[in-house]
DNA sequence: GGCAAATAATACCGATTGGTATAATTTTAC
DNA sequence: GTAAAATTATACCAATCGGTATTATTTGCC
């Protein structure tokens, strides 16, 4: 890995939370040079514009979200425990606060989608591949015979994802985890009757 | 109504929408004077600063929403029926898109709850605000023997305004708003199994 | 170890930001 | 109709915005 390999993903790993929690509109050149410690000279050196470090930081945030629920889904032996998985996370508090300034779907996606096309399809994409895993591990869970067969794999995955990123906002803004977590016993439910 | 207080409800009519869409942050004083035609002196003569400007919009825009809700839970007879009415006002495509720029929950809540704590506090005691009157609902269904005893209503209170919320911000930000009417389609369900 | 190439820092750019005296103009009350 | 008060426009402010040549410094290869 060159130096300006390294650089990039220093100047990303220290600037992603920023743009987590200010958005993109809120984040200033002069809040990456100090995150960074680097003068915008250099931070323009590897990257064209403010665009593509938000770009990438996105990126690192969601990757950095996607690598702990594979984990931990990974632990999860039956298809509905791997469906679980997200609503347990919340339990230990890391869906609201993990990454650092918490879910970068909702954080990212309700700034871009009338601001940013770029970023928007970004979180767009996102949501799509969540859904299309979701409805293949349900699909697996029909053949299992583990799920019933009535199920409605897309319906069902786009309710899991709405009710998680429902229960994180609701969570986040009234500083209530507590709520999160009684809605998360309802999508616990919801999976079991599938 | 004297003449500053028509003007002061002039601009935020009129401010209102932009900060719905663009955000505090990604509001400039130049939005606001084009979308009005007035100066900045005129807005800061009615407006103390952009905070207040911004928290007037945030305003605004929830009433505008609650009046529009409470008028067709007004025509609702039974209890489920006034639940569902939010639901069915993805029908209408008007969850996502009234007042213009969409819920203005979902598009201030993860905004300011990093970067803003006077709209952070608008969002989460119209979300209190919310549950508190879907709880009463509950509870009079309850009484009405519409709903089971058995429910708990602020635990179906929390899971409604989640899945609402989720399916507005997954419908809006991949732009498929058949993605919230499936899920609102879920929410319906629930609201009769209670 | 030296040298070219890659990388980072300096110093600057015009434009725009939020905000404010002050001056000009309307309102409003009498 | 007039004059005082309320309201709006003008003109300006320092600070910051995103961005970029240019210069200085490291890297990495031979």
């Amino acid at each position: 890995m060159s130096k300006a390999e390294r650089t990039k993903e220093f100047i990303v790993e220290k600037t992603a939370p920023i743009f987590n929690k200010k958005g993109f509109a809120g984040t200033s050149l002069s809040d990456m040079t100090e995150a960074t410690g680097l003068t915008k000279g250099s931070i323009y050196g590897n990257f064209a514009n403010k665009d593509e470090v938000a770009l990438a930081s996105f990126d690192y945030n969601l990757r950095k979200l996607r690598t702990y629920v594979r984990a931990e889904e990974e632990k999860a032996k039956t298809i509905k425990e791997k469906l679980m998985v997200r609503t347990f996370l919340f339990e230990k508090e890391r869906l609201v606060a993990y990454p650092e300034g918490g879910c970068p779907l909702i954080n990212t996606g309700p700034e871009a989608d009338d601001t940013h096309p770029a970023l928007k399809e970004r979180v767009a994409n996102a949501i799509e591949s969540w859904k299309e895993r979701t409805i293949s591990m349900i699909e697996e869970g029909i053949r299992n015979k583990e799920i019933s067969p009535d199920a409605n794999p897309e319906q069902a995955a786009l309710t899991l994802i709405s009710m998680i990123q429902g229960a994180i906002f609701v969570a986040r803004t009234t500083s209530k985890p507590e709520y999160g977590r009684s809605v998360m016993e309802v999508a616990r439910k919801y999976i079991t009757s599938l």
